[in-house]
DNA sequence: TTGACAGATGACTGACCGGTCAGTTATTAT
DNA sequence: ATAATAACTGACCGGTCAGTCATCTGTCAA
């Protein structure tokens, strides 16, 4: 990733938080940057592109951090709060453009977007999953979809307040706070409201989807129009034409996704051709 | 209100929260209502009008029904309950547009929306904080900060379990559910983490804020720009004369408000003024 | 010094949108 | 039946914005 797109990333993200998506012109982001239109559209192929860029930047850095706390060797009550900390931390920092995305009905990218937002969702539903599972034991496993929504309800509120406050809260102590309500909590417990289903069908997509190959055809040429590098184009249209047929050969594909490796913008879709390939 | 204004609002609350304010044009709400954009134009002044009043519309109901749960004769934990339901019931009817403009910070109109957003807050934040002493008793009073933003964060993460299964969930026994954990949360607190100056700060008014002749003036002008009656802009040009001069004659104020009597138009304005001669 | 080329620029284009208004149709009054 | 009024229509206008492209600029090898 470039400087200049990182530049452009950062003040755009900037800028959509503060003003909105639609309400942004391409012209107020270059102008913030320092940069001409034109050369805005050597680092992105549209506006639209840059959101997508956006989010993959932000939810990747968060799966990261999400990811680094098992690592850290703590006891799992100072995890579970570590993983409250990092999302402090980082909704902060980047301010309230995750959430006015995740918020914000008018995604405009809505294909290739979904993908990204149920990736993170799915990896925080997880995480969330395995630290409750570690700090109070196998028996909540009927209470997990509430205690989720309640959870994450919980973290919501008071991210609106540290949005507000900017750096001026304690997360730490916050962090602490929150997991002795979740202990109060755990400890009355009586009867599930929320059965799993509910959530999953909720868009949430916590399971495996299946993949269909028309979808990944359709995706495979929205992504087309995104990439300008011939090679890859031309990859692109071999998978295409696999895909296609019947009987499609798994290793031509396989070995046709070989040549996407460090490829930003297919990222997302090798991922999903790799999971349909097992 | 018309016939032809309701349905406006209807269709176009759909709308906006499907896909967005400014991605819904006035051609696109007119196309589902059956009508000419022209027509659009007779019963509101502009989109941005449009969107407050939804808002008012919105708003007003949920504010009279959450003050209706006081007229029931029935014991603290049921009026609590029935505060939840009644929640849930008006935004799962208006699907999430409510929340969209609460989360949107792109709002349009910033100088009226405002009073009316504040204006709902405020009443909710107000019966959660009777509700609460009423359930628990004073000693929560300490608590009441940390106890609104939980519990809005909590109502906020099942909202989006009920929006996306509309109807299909049993809002009556969700609310016990919630207020059973809520019960959980109380038995267990023990130092609070929020301030009350924190939430205060955050935007929310919840005391009573002062009116300054300024912002009354500036509002003034902005709603004159909304109405057509020459009666009413009369009106209103005499109270900017009044309030204009140092020893406003509060009668000659009073005296015009009167003329407001059952117009929509000016109703946030007239509370102000009320609230200021006060 | 030159020429060639990648990178950068900003004037330009076409699409679209909010809002207007001259003209048409429906309704009511006389 | 006719006039008067109200309700409605859709072509049109000014303006904005995403995206394009002819042009420029700085660099560096020959």
């Amino acid at each position: 990733m470039s400087d200049k797109k990182i530049l452009i990333i950062e003040k755009a993200s900037e800028l959509f938080a503060k003003n909105g998506f639609d309400a942004t012109s391409v012209q107020e982001i270059t102008d913030a940057c320092g940069i001409s239109k034109g050369s805005f559209y050597l680092s992105f192929k549209s506006k639209e592109s840059l959101l997508f860029s956006i989010f993959e930047y932000f939810s990747s850095k968060l799966i990261e951090r999400i990811g680094s706390i098992y690592q850290m060797e703590i006891g799992p009550r100072e995890r579970f709060e570590q993983f409250f900390v990092i999302q402090f931390e980082e909704i902060a920092r980047y301010s309230d453009f995750i959430l006015m995305q995740m918020r914000e009905q008018t995604n405009p990218i809505n294909e290739d977007m979904l993908g990204l937002m149920n990736d993170m969702r799915r990896k925080t539903y997880e995480a969330q999953e395995s630290l409750l599972l570690n700090l109070y034991g196998e028996d909540i496993k009927e209470h997990m979809t509430d205690l989720v929504v309640i959870l994450g309800g919980i973290v919501k509120g008071y991210i609106e307040i540290i949005v507000f406050n900017k750096g001026s809260l304690d997360y730490m102590g916050l962090a602490h706070y929150i997991v002795e309500r979740i202990d109060s909590i755990v400890n009355g417990l009586s009867k599930p409201f929320l059965t799993t289903e509910l959530l999953a069908g909720n868009g949430m997509c916590l399971g495996n989807q299946s993949v269909t190959t028309e979808e990944l055809l359709n995706e495979i040429k929205l992504v087309k129009k995104e990439i300008a590098d011939e090679d890859l184009l031309i990859s692109l249209e071999v998978i295409e034409q696999e895909l296609s047929i019947t009987n499609y050969r798994k290793p031509v594909i396989s070995g046709m996704l070989s040549n996407f490796k460090n490829n930003e913008q297919t990222e997302q879709l090798v991922r999903k051709l790799k999971k349909f390939l097992n």
